[in-house]
Parts: C-alpha cells; sequence; structure tokens
DNA sequence: ATGTCTGCAAATCCTTTGCATTTTA
DNA sequence: TAAAATGCAAAGGATTTGCAGACAT
C-alpha cells in the first residue's frame, strides 16, 4: 500500500512474534486486508478482501482474536448483534457514516473521545474504549426508492 | 411506581393501542418492568423482573420488538453480541457506560446526536440513527481482578 | 522439536420464525 | 368475529470449541 500502513502493519507483525504468535500467510494478507479498509468490516468482508475466500471463516475469527488480544484490532458490536472488525492504529480512531442500504461507508470527522473518556473515568471506569458510528439511508438509495 | 413513569407507561399504552396493538397482562408486566429499571436489562432479566418466570422467551422478544417498533423501547448492543433493551421516552434516546465484564450499563448523560445529525444531512443522508456506546471495565469487576 | 495455526465438524448462544391455539377488543 | 398475542418446537445466524493434522520458528 504505502509507507504509512507498511509500518502499521510491520508494528503488529513484531508485536505479534513479540506475544509468542507467528506469522504465517493468511495472517499476514488479513492484517493487509484491515490495513485497506477505511472503515470497519465484517469477518466475511475481511476474508474476502484477504483474498482468502477458500479459507475457513474460522481461521479468520481466530486471527481477529489474535489482533484484538495484543491491541491491534477493535470489535464493534452493531444494532442487529453482529460485529465488525477494525484495525487500531494506537492514539487514533475514526467513526463513520453508513449507509443502510448499499454500505457505502463514509469517514466522519467527529470525536468524542475526549469527553467520554473523562465522564467514564469519573464513573470508575478503566480500560475504556468506545463505539459510534452513524446509520442512514445515503441519496443514491434514497432517491432509487 | 411514580407519577412520572405511569405517565410514560400510559403514554406508551396509548401508542400502542393506536398501532393496533393489544393491551395484554404479560405487555404491562414487561411495560412496568422496563420502567422500573433505570439502566437496560436483557430480555431474560425483563423476564424475572416482571414476573414472568414461566413465559416464554419468545414471548418477551416479542413485546419488546413490538414495543421497540413504536418507539418505546431502545436495543443496546454489546460486545459479546447480545443485546440490552431499556425503556425510552418516544423520540428520544439514551448512551450509556458498560462494563465489559459484569455488563451492567449505567446511562450516560452525553450525546452528538446534534451534531451527528447536522453532517449526516450535508452528506445527503436520510433516515439516521446512530450507536454510541462506550464499555469499560467497572470499579468492582478491577478490584475483583 | 515444539508450540502455534488451520480445517472440519459440531456445538453454543441469543434471537427469530412457523404454526396452531388462545386472547383481546 | 377478526386481528393480535402466546406457546412450543424448530430454525437461524454469528461466533466458538475440540481435536487431528499442517506449519512456523
Amino acid at each position: 500500500m504505502n509507507s504509512a500502513s507498511d509500518s502499521l502493519i510491520e508494528t503488529i507483525l513484531e508485536r505479534m512474534r513479540a506475544e509468542g504468535g507467528r506469522i504465517t500467510q493468511k495472517r499476514i494478507r488479513i492484517i493487509q486486508a484491515l490495513a485497506e479498509f477505511d472503515h470497519p468490516a465484517s469477518a466475511d468482508k475481511i476474508r474476502q478482501s484477504a483474498g482468502l475466500a477458500e479459507t475457513d471463516l474460522v481461521t479468520v475469527y481466530r486471527n481477529l482474536e489474535a489482533l484484538h488480544g495484543i491491541g491491534a484490532v477493535q470489535r464493534i458490536p452493531l444494532e442487529n448483534g453482529t460485529q465488525l472488525f477494525e484495525l487500531t492504529v494506537p492514539g487514533e480512531h475514526y467513526h463513520h457514516l453508513i449507509c443502510r442500504e448499499c454500505h457505502q461507508a463514509e469517514r466522519l470527522d467527529l470525536c468524542v473521545g475526549k469527553e467520554v473518556l473523562g465522564r467514564a473515568k469519573a464513573h470508575g471506569y478503566s480500560q475504556i474504549t468506545h463505539v459510534m458510528e452513524v446509520y442512514g439511508v445515503c441519496k443514491d438509495c434514497d432517491d432509487h426508492s
């Protein structure tokens, strides 16, 4: 891709090694696929995007779990009970505007992190994360219906 | 309970009637149980709290869905893929601070709705909703680990 | 060599659906 | 009486687990 995501990928791989994980081809492709997304994606979408259509979804889930375990992936629960996965760049996170119909997703430059963190700490909570995703129907889909 | 929740319950029942729904004993007890909670709860917890231990969970889910349909109940997705339910004043919604370990959830008086709505409309989106939930580990759970 | 990954199958959990029966209005 | 709610059983979908064989270091 580009040098930015390359160095992110390298950082993740190093941490994975440090934690005793192995660097397999599938794992690399999954990380690359995650790095290419600019929005959260489902395990199945990640599998497709990684060119692993023939790979068992279990393997994708296990890799996502392993990545989550080293803090490289964030899980995002949705309204319908499923979850999405997103590569976590230390010190950064994004929110999105997602079309319910065509699933197009645009990044929203909006940050409530600071406020949320303060509030959560005031309640005695630690290890704070937050999820914020905005859903709607985009203009194209609205016109076509 | 008190006059505030009584009037909320009455409002909900009227709305339910207006939509062609029937007012059954179980439905009333489910709404009352929801009204007594000051935080989101699982379908099973709601069933217990409503004194409907013998009632099929399906019935609880269907009632929660019906209430959601008239805007009286909000669904809150958890990180583990399950969901909690909370009574809401029709037209309003809340955000929460949820413990990853004990799943305790408290309401957060914080909403980015206005900002989000403007942003989404500027992008040409309609029928906007948003999910925002904050996850962490509460003090009790942190102490016990 | 040793511990980690992968695949296959089956299990699990929460939630939803189908259909016959009961209840509300 | 007609439409809606309920119960039971079974299905559904996303995710997880067990175990044997394959792979990375």
